[in-house]
DNA sequence: GTTAGCACTCACCGCTTTCGAGTGCTAACC
DNA sequence: GGTTAGCACTCGAAAGCGGTGAGTGCTAAC
């Protein structure tokens, strides 16, 4: 048996309207509310039709049909193909970006909390999981006696900061020296080449060696650190709104796993390498997501990383306004990490 | 008429047993499963006693009763004034903190999973709301040809740093002087103060003055945001374990008050001035939490302020088991935020 | 190929029935 | 006077049951 083009408008029909009702779809239905000039008698063959070709499933006899997952993928599919990205909702994600923010991990929260309210779905924001940053200046700071701050810029921005102990004579010039000793020693490198290169440092430099000791295990840490990014979730009980989600073992084993950072982050960054995915039920590969779906897109930031912004939804998601607002979503935050205006947010922290 | 010390014992087995089942208990449940060497018409009269007194609820007239937040009131009372603070779990607490975890913030998300894991209840951890912080460093670090990053060190910690624009052919030690400038300047001020001499110093360092009201714009948005602390929530989903929130618009309306950060921590925190608060049902003054329980303790940093961390579970919550917890927890953050080890994490970023 | 007609299925709704946990009351007991 | 056994009563939860209607599959006619 062959897809013609009546079964792909009626399949289209049905989709669309279980997107919308999520309760199972009958012929009459399609036949009455759509303008198709069939009666519901035909439209039952073909509806019997499609489910043998694995389109449509059937609850149990004496109700309507539902897509299946391969349905979705059909209608996804050819939704993305048709190149058509209709934006509903542009000025909407425009608007919420016009406060200053500064930090990245705000940023992402941010989008994370407008992503959600906007689509009304669960919203995943990752932040860029970069290359192995190059060390740039590394900076010394006197915070109180016998301890200082470290600040270490490399070329991708700002990597988080922390406090090391010092001995209580040092004074903010003799930091500053050790500092600039630093930045022209490990310009260029990277944590781990710093990690090879401190050992004999800390040979040469007798005297400070305490700093640079301390130095060395927050190198070691920042390695690990750097590796596992900032996730933001927002609309986690958005998801409740759903029928689908009305039975609360399912809905406690969705929010667990929502709790659940690093996992959820794997899950959604996925292979991040396309500019947007679409992940359908079962293609998730996570049992607890058998009846969702993700979609993702990417942003960059100026280092040329790569973040991720997901929104995970109901097999039935409303696929086109989301990913319409995915995508000006990653324009949106791709342009404020390359830094456009004058109070510059691209910094990266981990 | 009067609580004698009978009495007393049967509302508390009705309590114990009530927190450990949930379902309503009967007459006949406490007479055997508790050595109470009385038959259920006993304890069945008492029961109408205490109900008339206040303390217990009966959902329908052929069902258990039921403590109602007064009863538990009492019993949280007689808890804490016996002094005697249990500590089933004390080394469970300890060793959740071997890593080493420098950020104000990871701390403090990693309190909030481990207390809600502990406790198997929701656990909300505030960062300190400080006083106002006093500067006392200010660094200019050069991050690229063109923008610098401001780091502030102010006698509770370091402040969040941002990035700002400067001329291009500003160096290093340039940057360095400035900072050493307004160090002098500005040492002692508050964020406010600071804001109010700044205009001046514009004036009398031209040539510099790019470079200052970048760091007044930062100046001020850095009062703001030192005034929302960060809110790390924990086991959201754990509510959802308990038969009290089967009901999936409750569930809903909770989890979506637990994402509204500003709200929860204006809750949680209350008046935090005590060690211990146990708020039960309405004494929450929130509708949606009118069957759960807060109870929030304190820990202190080493500038001196108070953070707060919270459990929120319904109100049948075992109370001992996590006054316990909270309390080895306090006594936990303290001692790590006022830095007992080498590296040291006692930081204020806000 | 399309459609009208019809028998059939089965979830859902509202109804009654049954069951049992639990109460309140009374009368007897110590 | 406090305690207890006994009993009638209440009422929610669960189970049973027929009616309803949406929806299907099949067949025969157009």
């Amino acid at each position: 048996m062959q897809m013609d083009e009546r079964k792909r408008r009626i399949l289209r029909a049905i989709i669309d309207d279980y997107i919308l009702t999520g309760i199972p779809v009958g012929s009459r239905t399609i036949s009455k509310k759509y303008e198709t000039g069939l009666s519901s008698a035909t439209i039952r063959n073909e509806m019997s039709d499609l489910e043998e070709l694995g389109f449509l499933d059937q609850p149990h006899v004496s109700a309507g049909r539902v897509p299946s997952a391969k349905a979705y993928r059909l209608y996804v599919d050819s939704l993305l193909q048709s190149g058509v990205i209709p934006d509903d909702s542009a000025e909407s994600v425009l608007g919420h970006f016009s406060g200053r923010i500064h930090q990245m991990e705000d940023v992402i929260d941010h989008a994370a909390r407008v992503l959600s309210s906007l689509t009304q779905y669960t919203a995943v924001v990752l932040s860029p999981n970069g290359l192995e940053p190059r060390l740039q200046t590394i900076q010394l700071v006197p915070v109180s006696i016998g301890s200082a701050l470290v600040v270490i810029v490399t070329d991708q921005g700002v990597i988080r900061d922390s406090v090391i102990r010092i001995s209580p004579e040092m004074d903010g010039d003799t930091l500053y020296a050790i500092s600039r000793t630093l930045t022209n020693e490990l310009k260029g490198c990277t944590l781990s080449d710093a990690c090879k290169v401190l050992p004999e440092l800390i040979r040469r430099m007798e005297g400070n060696d305490e700093v640079l000791r301390g130095l060395y295990g927050y190198f070691t840490e920042g390695q690990q650190t750097s590796r596992s990014p900032h996730v933001a979730v927002g609309g986690t009980s958005n998801m409740l709104s759903y029928p689908e989600y009305s039975d609360v073992d399912k809905a406690r084993s969705f929010l667990s796993l929502m709790e659940t950072r690093d996992k959820l982050a794997e899950i959604v960054r996925g292979n991040g390498e396309l500019a947007f995915t679409v992940r359908i039920g079962p293609e998730t590969g996570v049992p607890e997501m058998a009846d969702c779906s993700i979609i993702t897109a990417t942003y960059s930031t100026r280092g040329g990383q790569q973040g991720t912004i997901g929104v995970i939804g109901p097999t039935r998601m409303r696929y086109s306004r989301v990913i319409s607002i995915l995508n000006m979503m990653g324009h949106q935050l791709t342009d404020m990490f390359n830094g456009e205006d004058e109070n510059n947010p691209s910094r990266n922290q981990e």
